[in-house]
DNA sequence: ATGAAAGCGCTAACAG
DNA sequence: CTGTTAGCGCTTTCAT
């Protein structure tokens, strides 16, 4: 490996000169300069980062802890928006994005909190972990900035991303409102997570604006074979109108719609929510609202870098949404 | 932070026995290993990885090296299967993968060997540099170890991975013949990948084989729009077999079919090839090779360390692929 | 079994 | 403007 002390023989400088010229500090004559750039460039030399690193004792790296990389479904896609995001902010920053998941951590069995110092993370942004983790608590409350992705715990140095769930929602059902659908029905996520509920809310708040008290709440667990039984049912009891809380089950919403003779966009209304490529190919296409991943990962970054050099920051921040209308309502 | 000297202090002993016990080596009496790591214990120490990297002198990461993460399409979704196939194998050998894509590294205009000096990478996998690119060549010619998904280009330390193309593309025409449609069409992808050329191939040995010599062969550069209206004008020459390159194209097809009044898997045999889920919810819904895309990932990880550490190595080897029929054959 | 000391490649005062 | 020198946190001989 050639190093400093390689370039700097060559050049014949010391190693503080040539330090210096790499990282474009005044003080050192054009002539000089222009010696230890040949120098290097005739070596190959390259500055090792991790020398860098360690005496500059800063921490370059930024990281996402993701719960699964590996479900290989449909709803990856959204997960790889963010990822994106994410890396695309950091390289901009002249950062590096490590990327972890759950399983994998647990395997070393590693806290969270012990995860970032050793890879000496500045901060992480962090998605689909559910509070009932052991570690996450532990890393809320410790100094080492994060950003929850569609996640609201609270924590020291923490903030949050997501849609604007409740407002979302409640265009859903204005929007199938607007339609002619009135009896509407809303497919829940998994009870636990926060998109469930904001969405519900936002569901709920709408409905009772319209004067609707009584709508169907089922549950689908943001999996496609329960939204699709559930959903069956549902349509026994006549609702005309349905908001599935993820795209998934909307596809399984659509499956119970078919098979019961019916058609979305005519006899019923049918919209999603997450934006996955699938429904625009879907017969009808379905309504969805598209969410920004690969803004809240950008977000995301940005935040994080903010938390961590004391800069005011917005613990809640919400990136824009877009309701998709297609063939379904 | 907490440094190693810290914990030797506490502990009443000096650095290098505290290295021994964190290193797990022998010539540390039992009880001085407890007093360690109890004041390690105490004191949340975290040993630096930086440090550890530095004088241990060894390079702990793989890069990957994309076209590009943000084109927001559902032909990501194969991408993202590799990044999750990459990053698990390389979790699992207690790596780490750094990513990057084409844009982001010409920005800074790095080599791409430059970038691995810099990054401290053991190797570096890549998927969809196309053989134009100005610093490949320098990168294959260099002794850095290089496994490149879905390319060919020959190189020193340089392995491929990718989906038996070939055999493939021999087995849809077999289905497609096998099903009654013989008046076979297939459309390319973008003529330089190589991808492409193992198709067609494929596509022209098994047709032969079945006698069929007036195959139509059209473009479709892996871009939906072109497929769709190049299908068009095939359908009017009167072709009831199509096999496209890739998924995105076989949905542009599947428009020109429907709107021309035909039904895939009635009128006319459709395949695509990589595997998108959404072409599992299509109506019909698209028969398919299922390219293991995450396979590759973890097979490019194994590769790419038998090449760091100078062990025999396949320089060509595929991952098992699967067609799956679905109902437009 | 433990410690002293050199060194990994680089940065950053501080002298000259 | 250039050089000297002391670290950054850890590993690794080599003594003791």
């Amino acid at each position: 490996m050639i190093t400093i002390n390689d370039v700097a023989r060559r050049a014949g400088v010391t190693i503080s000169t040539v330090s210096k010229v790499f990282n474009n500090y005044s003080g050192v004559s054009k002539d000089t300069r222009e010696k230890v750039v040949r120098a290097a460039k005739e070596l190959g030399y390259i500055p090792s980062k991790t020398a860098m690193e360690l005496s500059r004792g800063v921490q370059p790296y930024i990281g996402l802890i993701v719960n699964n990389l590996s479900t290989n479904s449909a709803k990856d896609e959204y997960l790889f928006r963010l990822i994106s995001g994410v890396q695309e902010r950091v390289s901009e920053h002249d950062l590096d994005l490590t990327l972890f998941t759950k399983a994998q951590i647990n395997k070393k069995d590693y806290t969270y909190v012990e995860l970032c110092k050793h890879h000496r993370l500045v901060g992480v942004i962090l998605h689909g972990i559910g509070i009932k983790d052991p570690y996450l608590k532990e890393l809320l409350n410790s100094p080492l900035p994060c950003v929850l992705i569609d996640m609201e715990h609270k924590g020291m140095n923490t903030a949050f991303i997501s849609t604007d769930n409740i407002n979302a929602a409640k265009d859903v059902v204005n929007l199938l409102y607007g339609k002619g659908y009135t009896k509407l029905c809303h497919i829940l996520g998994t009870a636990d997570a926060a998109v469930t509920k904001r969405r519900k809310e936002g569901f709920l708040a709408a409905a009772a604006a319209r004067g609707i008290v009584d709508a169907t709440i089922i549950n689908g667990e943001f999996n496609e074979q329960v939204a699709y039984t559930n959903t069956k049912a549902a349509l026994k009891q006549g609702v005309n109108g349905i908001f599935a809380s993820s795209d998934i089950m909307a596809l399984g919403a659509m499956r119970a719609i078919t098979e019961a003779g019916l058609k979305p966009g005519h006899d019923i209304g049918l919209v999603g929510f997450d934006g996955l490529t699938t429904l625009e190919y879907t017969s009808p296409s379905i309504t969805t609202v598209l969410q920004d991943f690969h803004g809240m990962g950008r977000a995301a970054v940005d935040t994080l870098l903010k938390i961590a050099n004391n800069q005011p920051y917005d613990v809640r921040a919400h990136v824009p949404y877009k309701l998709v209308e297609r063939e379904s309502v």
